[in-house]
Order: C-alpha cells, then sequence, then structure tokens
DNA sequence: ACAAAACATAACCAAATAGTTATGCGTTGT
DNA sequence: ACAACGCATAACTATTTGGTTATGTTTTGT
C-alpha cells in the first residue's frame, strides 16, 4: 500500500481520528487511552498499529507501559491535497448551476 | 455511517482522489473518467456512486450522458480537522518533546 | 426501426476491516 | 517468588470493499 494511502486510510476511522485528537494533548499509555472507547484493548492496539504503520504516532517503552505520541508530519500531505479545493467549496454550487445552466437539481 | 466519515471514507481510495482531481478541471461524463483508469465501467460507477453519497460530486443528465462535477464542500470539514495539526507538524517530534517537557515542568 | 452508446445496477468473489476471545511476555508491586 | 498489570499478537468471525461479468434502460445515429 502506497505511504500516501496508508495515511488517509488511518484517518478514515472515527476512532482512529479520535485517538489522534487525544494526543495532540500529549502523550498516552495505551491503558490511558482505552478509558475512552467502548471496545477492547486489542481493538485499540489494532488501531493503534495501523496509526504507527501510517506513521502517524510513535511509541517508547516506559516500564511496563507503551507511550504513544503524535507524529503529525504525515498529515501535512492531507492538507495539501484537500486544500487545492479550497477555492471550489466556497463558490455556492447553485450559481455555479446557474453559470453551466444546471436544471438536474439532485444527486442521484 | 455518519456524514464527516462517508467522506473521509470516499477519499481513502487513491481512484477516487483521483476522480475528484481530474473533476477539479471540470464536468466529465463517465465514459470521459474511465480513461484515466484500467478498470471496468461498472467499478467506476461504484466508485462514483460513493463520491456521491458522501456528497462530494453530483450528477446532470445531459442526452445519454451522466456528467459528474465536483461539489468540495464537504472537504471542508477534512480541511479543518487537519488543520488542527498544523501546528505539530512543522517541529521536529523529539523538539517538541523537549518543548512540552518545558511548559508542562513535570506537572503530570 | 434498430444497432450501438452511455450508464446504473445486480450478482458474485477475494481480500481487507474491525471487532472478538485467548494467550504470551516483560515489568512492577508485595 | 509470584500475582497482577500493560500490552502485543494470534486465531477467529462478520461485514465491507473493490473488483469482475451479465444485464437492463434510456438516448442517439443511421
Amino acid at each position: 500500500m502506497a505511504a500516501t494511502t496508508l495515511v488517509y486510510t488511518a484517518i478514515a476511522d472515527p476512532s482512529r481520528r479520535r485517538i489522534l485528537d487525544l494526543l495532540r494533548e500529549g502523550e498516552r499509555a495505551v491503558v490511558e487511552l482505552g478509558k475512552f472507547f467502548d471496545f477492547s484493548q486489542p481493538a485499540l492496539s489494532k488501531h493503534l498499529r495501523i496509526l504507527r504503520e501510517a506513521k502517524l504516532v510513535r511509541t517508547r517503552k516506559l516500564g511496563r507501559e507503551n507511550r504513544y505520541r503524535l507524529d503529525a508530519k504525515g498529515l501535512r500531505t492531507v492538507y495539501d491535497w484537500v486544500g487545492h479545493y479550497e477555492q471550489f467549496w466556497n463558490q455556492s454550487l447553485d450559481r455555479l448551476g446557474d453559470v453551466l445552466d444546471d436544471i438536474d437539481g439532485g444527486s442521484r
């Protein structure tokens, strides 16, 4: 899987986005993170593995704890890509539709 | 599926990101889009359906053609979320650790 | 009138996802 | 010494994903 797509796939899951949000406040151990979720510890470890493989987080062992912290560099690619669309989301589609003489209206 | 996650899922696939990129240059019919991909027309139609359900594209019928165009508003959410990480991706992780140590002063 | 074009959908399939329980391994507290 | 903690991984399962071929509908060109 391409490195870039690893990042997009990683952030496609809401739990993983939540994990990243939590890590913005600072380093956290797995058990600590687990308090915010309803699923099991292995499920959490799997999410963390996906984030690790996307290089969006790093770990360091501290005693028996495994502390995770953010490594946001990979998100820059996403920001840059989405940024290309900035000029589009401000113009109203309806007005664009007028220009294009669009009569269709809905998505199907 | 939550509306927001529909968008993240939609852009997780590289072919769909490519489709959006193509639509930035203007409206296109399905057959036209298909020239840029190696998979079958039904596969393309499926990708387009996912983009439609995420409300990232709209269609209008023009004769026997179905013309797709960008509706980028949904990408704003992504841009905003990723933007929260902007402060993190420029500094090296090691230096960030130092900074946080300084601010924190061992209060945790 | 009719063949072909443009496209969506259905039915199917292999692989990936996201969860589970079970287990093992290093670290810590008593 | 050893029980409990913190965590990763394995093995399993249901669901979703991304592709395929087959087919039906609407529109166009001859």
